[in-house]
DNA sequence: CGGGTCATTGATACGTATCAATGTGCGTGG
DNA sequence: CCACGCACATTGATACGTATCAATGACCCG
């Protein structure tokens, strides 16, 4: 189920039922993967689109020296875009970060049959730039704060993420992450990373145990990253979309 | 006119003369901006949609100490997505580079009658691809590149932009930035800046004169970047989208 | 119970920021 | 037409953030 996918695009837009159902109906079928498996290779051949339905990936580059960037990651109800129709290679790889299932999406019908369900194309839209919004983020939080504000920042944008999607509880969720992943994702070093993780915890802003994360004080870990929630465009649809929303149904 | 968008989207697509005629019928006005004036702050209620038609543009966001990330830069030819439909805020401003000309456009009409144009729907949504593809490739760059090489490999970056709108005669062009936004744009400070592009010119990998610039061994500087163009996806479309496109018409 | 992945810590090297000063070109007003 | 001011480029000296290397410890799974 895409289920997911549609929490997510509930909190910018109520989703009629009806659309639910079709939804879930363009599923072609679910795949599972274990950890560290690659779904998508860089160079590829892109291949359709897909849900991310459970567990945990992200999509990453591989540098000539053998260094990673970590892009984005992908949570449950995270999707690719449409690079399969338009793009002849991928521009990156995504790879699992734990055991993942996701769902495969009949890509010409959710093309064709967006027309139908205006409600889904524009959430979807809104989607695409909620993702570039994260993207856009994260070129800041790498080029400009430290690397102390850089992991809180990340932690902070992974717990309104995982909110989302419900993987929270009252601020404290499971972190997806190795270290040496949290370093790739913020462009530093492993090593630095766990060490700007252990201040966080010697300055009372997280607890960690394994990969268990409780933020005692949000506002603090907040003030640490200097992160503004607004770029995740968490605000649900101006009125003037609601608005139309009956006119497209 | 909004002949830099219809030159890149045709690298892209052959886009039909009616389809432009149409793309041009959608611009309400044009507004020229002098150096360095906001066109778009962060924090808006989001403004139209715009096309760069002359000059040169950039999104920033600005941090709570005051510095400042570039985070893209919009050419002649780019424009903006719809976030003004979509979202309540903006998450980044944009700023004239120079004196900018932006072609204003008919938002309503644009989304209504995409449907009609299918062509051009396809190529603005490559386009969007694009775009997000080299926010990508930035945060690569960024996240894990030598300074030396970010320069490097910005400056191969926007030779091939400019290329794609005619502003480059064999492979030399006129650099848009001060050496301080190379910087804003690249994550380093603007003395670093200056050194690696000093660096680049005493190496010979390229010739720069005020702000002119000449690449006298494309290869070589595109070695030393680590520059891998394929993430413009500049190949044009898929066999497949240029056979549908028939039926479309 | 052994081996592997992941977390942790210390010592040291190096890339890049910062501060401060000087140089260069250019537009503007007197 | 010159002089001034201003933005931008350049350079040197120094401080500091972060990478790297290397070793040890903790945990998990088969």
């Amino acid at each position: 189920m895409l289920t997911p996918l549609i929490m997510k695009l509930e909190h910018f837009l109520p989703v009629p039922d009806q659309a639910k159902e079709w939804l879930n109906s363009l599923v072609l079928r679910y795949d599972d993967f274990p950890m560290h498996a690659d779904i998508i290779r860089e160079g590829d051949m892109p291949s359709g689109v897909f849900v991310v339905t459970g567990g945990h990936a992200c999509r990453y580059k591989i540098l000539p020296d053998g260094t990673r960037q970590i892009l984005d990651f992908m949570f449950p109800g995270d999707m690719t875009e449409l690079h399969s129709l338009l793009l002849r290679v991928t521009d990156h790889g995504i790879v699992t970060l734990g055991p993942t299932t996701i769902a495969r999406i009949d890509r010409g019908r959710l093309i064709a049959a967006m027309f139908d369900h205006p409600v889904v194309a524009v959430a979807l839209w809104w989607n695409a730039l909620h993702r570039e919004a994260i993207l856009r983020e994260r070129i800041t939080a790498i080029g400009r704060r430290s690397a102390y504000s850089r992991v809180a920042h990340l932690l902070c944008e992974i717990s309104e993420r995982l909110k989302l999607v419900g993987e929270t509880v009252d601020h404290s969720y499971r972190l997806p992450l190795s270290q040496a992943e949290l370093g790739d994702a913020l462009g530093m070093s492993e090593v630095y990373a766990n060490r700007m993780l252990r201040r966080l915890q010697d300055e009372g802003l997280i607890i960690a145990d394994h990969r268990m994360l409780r933020i005692p004080d949000v506002d603090a870990l907040k003030e640490a990253a200097g992160f503004d929630p607004r770029y995740l465009h968490l605000e649900g649809a101006p009125q003037a979309v609601r608005d139309a929303v009956p006119r497209w149904n």
